[in-house]
Order: C-alpha cells, then sequence, then structure tokens
DNA sequence: GCCGGAGCGATCGTTCAACGATCCGGCGAA
DNA sequence: TTCGCCGGATCGTTGAACGATCGCTCCGGC
C-alpha cells in the first residue's frame, strides 16, 4: 500500500462516519430545540401519546428521547403523572453558578489554550457576534452568543467532556431565563463585559480576565436570583 | 395545626419518599455495577437477549437501562452492532485529568466549604477509610476510599451538580484502572498524598493544599497514560 | 356547608411479539 | 487472492396489551 492510501484510510479511520443519527435521538433534539427555545415553557406537561402523534414516532421510542432530557435536567419526570418541562429554582440557579464560578474562571487561568493566540480567537468571535447582533436588534441572537461566549470560555480547557458538561448546563440556564421572561436588557450589559474579558485574555493578563469573570458571573447569579425572588 | 405537626409535614417534604426506583433505573444499576466492579471487562460485548433474560427485564426496559449508561460513557453502542463496555483510551485519560486538574484544585482554592471545619472532615473520613482498608490488606478498599476522597475534594464546591459529573468521571477511570489491571500498587502512593492535602486543608494553608493535588493528578495521569502506551 | 372516602377515566410503567434493516461470516467465482 | 453474494443473527422500531397509579368527581355523614 503506498503512504499516500495510508494517510487517507488514517483520515477515513478519525472522522468516522454517523449514518443518521438513530430515531429517539432525533426525537431528543427536536424536543430539545422547542424546550430551550421557549416554545415549551417550564412547567408544562408533555403528554406522550400527544407527542407521538405529533412527532410520529412510537412511545417507546419517545420514551427514550424523554429519558436522555431527563437525565440533562432539561425535563422531569413525576412518577406515574408524566413529564413535564422543568422549571429550576432558586436554589438551582445557586447550584449552577457555584459549578461555573468555578470552572470558568478557572478555564481562563490554567487552561491549556488560554495563552495561545488560537484560544483568544473563539473569544473574540463569540463577543462580534454578540455585537452584530446588538446592532440588527436581534436579542435572541444576542443570548445565543452570550451561550457561545461561555462555551468559548470552557473550551480554553481543552477538554470534550467539560465542554459536553457545560452544554448541559448552559441549556439549564436557558430555561432559568424563559422563567423569568425578560431576555433582552438582561444579556444586553454582558456585551461589553465579555469583551472586556476577551481583551484582558488577549493581552496575556490571564489574572485579571478571571477576576472579571468571577465578578462578573456572581453579579448575574445575584440579579437572576433577585428576579426569580421578585 | 400544631407547630409540631407543621414541622413534621416539612420533614416529609424534605426526606421525599421515592417509592423504588423506576425497574430501569434499578436494570442500570446493575449492569454498572458489574462494570464498574470489573465483572464485565472493558470491550466486551453485551447482546440485549441474554441479559433479557438474566436480569428479567424486557427489551425495551433493557434498552433505556443501556442508554442511560451510554450517556455515562460506561457503555459505548455500535450502531446495529451492539452495546459494549466502554474502552477509554489514552485520549480520555488525557481528557478527563485535563477536567480534573481543573476542578479539583479549584474546589480546594475556591470552594464555599474549603475554609468551613465541615469539609476536612469528609476529606480526612476518606484517608482514614484508606488507611484502615491498607492495613488489612483490602486493596478494592483502598480503591474506594480513593474515589471518596476525591468526591469529597469537589465536595468542597458545594455543588450537587458538579458532584454528580465528577461521579461520571470517576466511573470511567474505574474502567480504565481495570484496563491496566495493576490496582493494588497504583493507589497505594496516593494514601499519603491524600493525607498531605487533607492536613493542608484542615490548617488552612489552601493554596498549598492545591498545588500539591494539582501536582499530584499531573504525577498520576503520567503514570497511567505511561501503563496504557506499555 | 364542607370534609373524607368510593368510583371512574386517563395516563403511566412494563411487557410481549413482530417486522424490516443492518451487520458479520462464509461460500463460490473471476 | 480478491470480489460479490447469501444466510443467520442481532439491532432499531413499532403496535398492542395489561395492571398500577394518579387526579377528579360525586356522594353521604358530620
Amino acid at each position: 500500500m503506498t503512504d499516500a492510501a495510508a494517510d487517507a484510510l488514517a483520515a477515513l479511520a478519525r472522522a468516522r462516519i454517523v449514518p443518521t443519527a438513530t430515531t429517539a435521538e432525533r426525537t431528543a433534539d427536536a424536543v430539545r430545540e422547542q424546550v430551550v427555545e421557549g416554545r415549551l415553557a417550564p412547567g408544562v406537561r408533555l403528554p406522550e401519546q400527544a407527542f407521538c402523534d405529533a412527532l410520529s414516532v412510537s412511545r417507546n421510542t419517545l420514551r427514550e428521547a424523554f429519558s436522555q432530557l431527563i437525565a440533562e435536567r432539561i425535563l422531569a419526570r413525576a412518577q406515574h403523572r408524566g413529564v413535564f418541562v422543568a422549571t429550576p429554582g432558586v436554589a438551582d440557579v445557586r447550584d449552577v453558578y457555584r459549578a461555573r464560578r468555578l470552572v470558568e474562571p478557572g478555564a481562563v487561568r490554567h487552561g491549556v489554550h488560554a495563552a495561545d493566540p488560537l484560544g483568544g480567537k473563539a473569544l473574540r468571535a463569540a463577543v462580534e457576534e454578540g455585537r452584530a447582533a446588538a446592532a440588527s436588534g436581534d436579542w435572541t441572537g444576542v443570548a445565543d452568543a452570550n451561550q457561545h461566549f461561555h462555551r468559548a470560555v470552557v473550551g480554553l480547557a481543552g477538554s470534550t467532556r467539560l465542554d459536553a458538561w457545560m452544554a448541559l448546563l448552559l441549556a439549564e440556564m436557558r430555561l432559568i431565563f424563559h422563567r423569568i421572561g425578560a431576555v433582552e436588557d438582561f444579556h444586553a450589559p454582558y456585551l461589553e463585559r465579555n469583551a472586556a474579558v476577551a481583551d484582558l485574555v488577549e493581552q496575556g493578563r490571564l489574572e485579571d480576565a478571571a477576576a472579571e469573570l468571577d465578578a462578573y458571573l456572581a453579579d448575574a447569579e445575584a440579579r437572576i436570583v433577585a428576579a426569580l425572588e421578585g
């Protein structure tokens, strides 16, 4: 075998083809999108039969999809009563932010990609995405960009497991934002704070960036808790 | 209503009774235990029919249990070929340790319970458990105690979500230990390093404790990678 | 009037049987 | 040897069924 052929084989082995995710996975994706987009509000019930009909899948397949979303804390199951969209409370917000305030500043401070230029690029891209969305009044886009920014932050740590876990936490955050309604002005103030963090990272002032990010997360937590309790 | 009755009600509400976890959950627990205890080695196939018969559950229920364990990365599914015990490789070890080296020292440094005496107690208890197990030659017990120690470390952060996630990573670590076989002398050196970290935490020298823990994790990672490649 | 239990419908948890789709291994032909 | 084809085994998915449990309504007793 030629070396070129060997290289091609190796490339194929890396880029493993995933045919067409199983029906249960596609179903889970569809339901998850409805939830994080806010079309299914926290607390509403999800009757199995109705969703089977709407999605044209069998009850067993739907239940498998539900199980996955329950593991992600996007849905919640009440024994013999049905499945509901999760309604995170103040305790959940505190719990999530304790984790985020440990992980995100840590990724900035010690992440394997925090010092190299590529890491800074990802942060910068999310900041620009947010600014563009704000300029065109697309507040949903601003919220998306904010999520991308925080995903880029934990991406500095260079751990796919950490990335996946943070994606779950951020999906849960979206539920919370839908609970408190006001999405617009909630994310606006963070546009410039994201930019400040990105600047500091690009300048290599990682310690300052981490401190700013920590203060910023503490502030966000306080505002969310206030909104939930008020 | 009397105050006593109100108190009793409140207590019941807190200690929510979970009747008997659903069959799928119990099935998942049973399979997970077989895997993390090493009775099902990494790479072996888990035929659905055989496990249905052995566990006396229907195929649908078993598949739901499998799905959960796959989400935990304990099992892996190959489309149309079956379910296998996961076989974590060097890349997985590196990924897990990047996450652990961010989270564990961070929990020691900034955890909300790192400074209070209760947090130190949990670490101390795990250290003593490990010493007792070592004294009686119970190497499996030493490994368990080691896991308990690291669980106590992240417990300092005070986030149940973080605790649950770390439990997944630690379960994956057990798979890796089973792959490289030598469980005995692998955990032995860490008995005293765990103790050193616990001491430093109890003395309030959190920065030193975090540094020691980070060095210790880096060392462990290097030894595991060497064992896998050797 | 309202408080608590009996009855009822709806839904969930679980199982079973079945069908097509896909993969693996072996056999034969070029 | 290599390729194509075929059969067997297993998976992915469906539909239907049964008992169990829940929420609600209704009714009698205080």
